[in-house]
DNA sequence: GCGGATCAC
DNA sequence: TATGGTGATCCGC
């Protein structure tokens, strides 16, 4: 097994993933209107390029917008831009998690990182304060290059789909034990949450949460342990799906991926009818005979019945209409769950998934021959999909749910980013659409919250939030002080998103960089203990490497102490390792220095990590892009 | 290359 | 009582 990352001689070529800025519209001039408070005057408006240019006033003012509340840490509260997390008393919320968590050396923790941030922030606002008029003058100029370059190079050829799985852990666990379907329920412990069901989100509970604040937010949680191998079979029936439609479709994560479904929208044309027939089991196929073929709304109302989990009325894939309820009134599923054949069923709860048809959603070819059991007879709801882009999702998720007994949600959109965010728009169990064309990729961008794009995290949000900027149209507004505050590659990722532009070539996986083994523990203080775990995980991970043949050239640890402040140690080293006692050599001198720095302290942890890096790659020839003229 | 920070899931 | 694990990227040295 050649271990890879090693830096053999030759080896060169390799792809060249271009960057692709494609994109674009229609320029569309400025004129501003909504800024937000904060920057309403400390802006220059484009109209009038020398205005006044800001003051400092703008930062004390943005500063202060978490004057609501606790004043500070806004860090720690609940982010309401989530699925799930809409219209839920954020106050009272966020006072039960500061409650629980203050005076703790998590929350101290918190406390610090958050003042730091204060910092970079009031930085920035003395940096703004500092811009001349002309400046943001000859700044806008050279952004409305960009712009112009970005627009003109716009690419709606593609018909891009984001599918991500709703509440994933939790619907498994929900899937195979019946008894948590209409319960607030998370996945995980008592320390940390992984996710929680729509139910529990209701009370505030949700991913990243430690479990006791879930439990304080809702007495009634219920938290149940994970099961990865599960998520990892159901990821890999749902990736035998997505596969059919875009054999080069890019998964994210377990719950989620990329597809491009361009190509298969062409074949999908000259698809006869029999191929796009499938057939969905539900009590009601049982009893009443009929099995006419149903229209779209019906298509949706199914998708939503033959959720595994709790039943949502109502719920609707149109891409105009919205989630809303999905309110306490819970149902048990009316479906009757089939079991695909090929498919290892689930370890417990077999009593809710009879065994009494193996297939429903099959494979046409199979499903076509009516022999045997067979729908037709059972009276089963025979379903036709049709050949555009919605439908095709409709029927990807509606395989996908015969299948696994899931729910899962997309977004439709000409690149990444929008379909992406779109994904979200309608769930659970719901898709949207932005059709190819500028007026409706403006129509969305424009009161698209910053925070909703993937990439605009906690941090950037809230210092977009200094200069006033919380929707993309304000960031489309600001892109000359943008451009002057962060870096190119900041910058130019926020004017792209300014102007609905995103990647619309999905990109092949690329050759992984780094693999790490880490652990949190009750406090150890001890050198002996320190090194023993140090030797633990570097065993953990040398055996991970060479599961996958892998080598790596820089050696790092990580250490997190009892008060939640990380380090990170490295070495690189001349020759490849991946062998236990090369690695532990490496990692055990950098603990050792760490040790020897605190002394006569002792060096308290809670958290441990190693990891095997490869060398930096010296990337690609970049073809020259309009952004590397302006910004390099 | 290193280390801290941010982001996603 | 109690706040995760994995991988990637960016920034400023
Ligand atoms: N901080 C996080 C976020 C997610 N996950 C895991 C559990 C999730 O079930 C899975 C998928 O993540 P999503 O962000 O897609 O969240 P969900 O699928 O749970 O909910 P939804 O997509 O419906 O919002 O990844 C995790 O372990 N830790
Ligand atoms: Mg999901
Ligand atoms: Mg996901």
């Amino acid at each position: 097994m050649e271990s890879c990352w090693l830096e053999g001689e030759g080896q060169e070529e390799e792809e060249d993933m271009e960057e692709d800025w494609s994109a674009p519209v229609d320029g569309r001039e400025a004129q501003d209107q909504h800024h937000s408070p904060a920057l309403a005057r400390s802006t220059v408006s484009f109209s009038s390029p020398d205005g006044p240019s800001v003051a400092s006033d703008g930062a004390s003012s943005a500063s202060s917008s978490s004057a609501e509340g606790t004043g500070i840490m806004t860090r720690m509260e609940l982010n309401t831009f989530k699925a799930g997390m809409e219209g839920l008393d954020k106050e009272k919320i966020n006072k039960i998690i500061m409650e629980a968590s203050k005076g703790s050396r998590f929350y101290e923790n918190e406390l610090r990182k958050e003042k730091q941030m204060a910092g970079r922030i009031s930085a920035m606002m003395d940096r703004l304060a500092s811009i001349t008029p002309q400046q943001q003058q000859e700044a806008l100029l050279q952004v409305d290059k960009m712009v112009e370059d970005l627009v003109e190079g716009r690419d709606l050829s593609r018909t891009i789909v984001h599918l991500d799985m709703d509440a994933f852990y939790a619907a498994v666990e929900m899937r195979d034990n019946p008894a948590l379907r209409d319960k607030p329920m998370a996945v995980g412990g008592i320390g940390m949450l992984s996710t929680s069901n729509y139910l529990a989100r209701k009370y505030g509970v949700r991913a990243a949460m430690p479990g006791f604040i879930g439990k304080k937010l809702c007495p009634d949680l219920v938290i149940v342990p994970t099961n990865f191998d599960k998520y990892r079979t159901v990821s890999s029936q749902v990736r035998d799906v997505l596969r059919q439609y875009d054999p080069y479709f890019a998964p994210m994560s377990l719950d989620e991926a990329y597809m491009d479904l361009t190509e298969y929208l062409e074949l999908r044309k000259s698809l006869p009818e029999e191929e796009r027939t499938f057939y969905a089991h539900t009590e009601e196929c049982f009893m009443s005979k009929e099995n006419a073929a149903v229209d779209n709304q019906k298509k949706e109302d199914m998708l939503g019945e033959t959720q595994a989990s709790v039943k949502v009325p109502e719920l609707s894939v149109n891409s105009t209409t919205n989630i809303d309820d999905e309110d306490g009134s819970l149902e048990k599923s009316k479906v009757t769950p089939c079991h695909d054949d090929n498919v290892s069923s689930p370890c417990c709860g077999t009593e809710e998934l009879p065994e009494t048809c193996e297939q429903i959603a099959k494979d046409v070819k199979e499903k076509e021959k009516p022999e045997g059991h067979d729908c037709e007879t059972m009276g089963c709801e025979k379903v036709v999909f049709g050949c555009d882009a919605e439908e095709v999702v409709r029927e990807i998720r509606f395989r996908i749910q015969q299948r696994t007994y899931l729910t899962a949600s997309a977004g439709i959109a000409p690149n990444m980013m929008l379909a992406k965010v779109c994904s979200d728009q309608n769930k659970p169990n719901g898709q949207f659409y932005i059709p190819s064309d500028c007026e409706a990729i403006m129509d969305f961008i424009k009161d698209l919250p910053v925070r909703k794009v993937c990439g605009i995290g906690k941090v950037m949000a809230q210092q977009l939030n200094a200069l006033g900027i919380t929707t993309c149209t304000h960031l489309y507004e600001q892109r000359a002080v943008l451009s002057l505050l962060f870096s190119p590659i900041s910058s130019s990722h926020l004017l792209r998103v300014a102007l609905g532009l995103g990647a619309t070539r999905i990109e092949r996986e690329s050759e992984r960089k780094s693999m790490s083994v880490e652990r949190t523990f009750s406090e150890l203080s001890k050198p002996s203990e320190l090194y023993r775990k140090c030797w633990e995980l570097c065993e953990a991970l040398a055996k991970d490497l060479q599961d996958e043949g892998l080598k790596g050239r820089t050696v790092t640890i990580k250490l997190k102490t009892v008060n939640f402040e990380v380090k990170q140690r490295g070495q690189t080293v001349p020759r490849a390792v991946s062998s236990m006692n090369e690695i532990y050599d490496v990692a055990e001198e950098l603990l050792k220095m760490e040790i020897q720095q605190c002394q006569p302290q002792p060096l308290r942890l809670r958290l441990m990590g190693s990891s095997a890096k490869r060398r930096k790659q010296e990337k690609p020839p970049t073809k020259t892009t309009t952004l590397d003229r302006f910004f390099l």
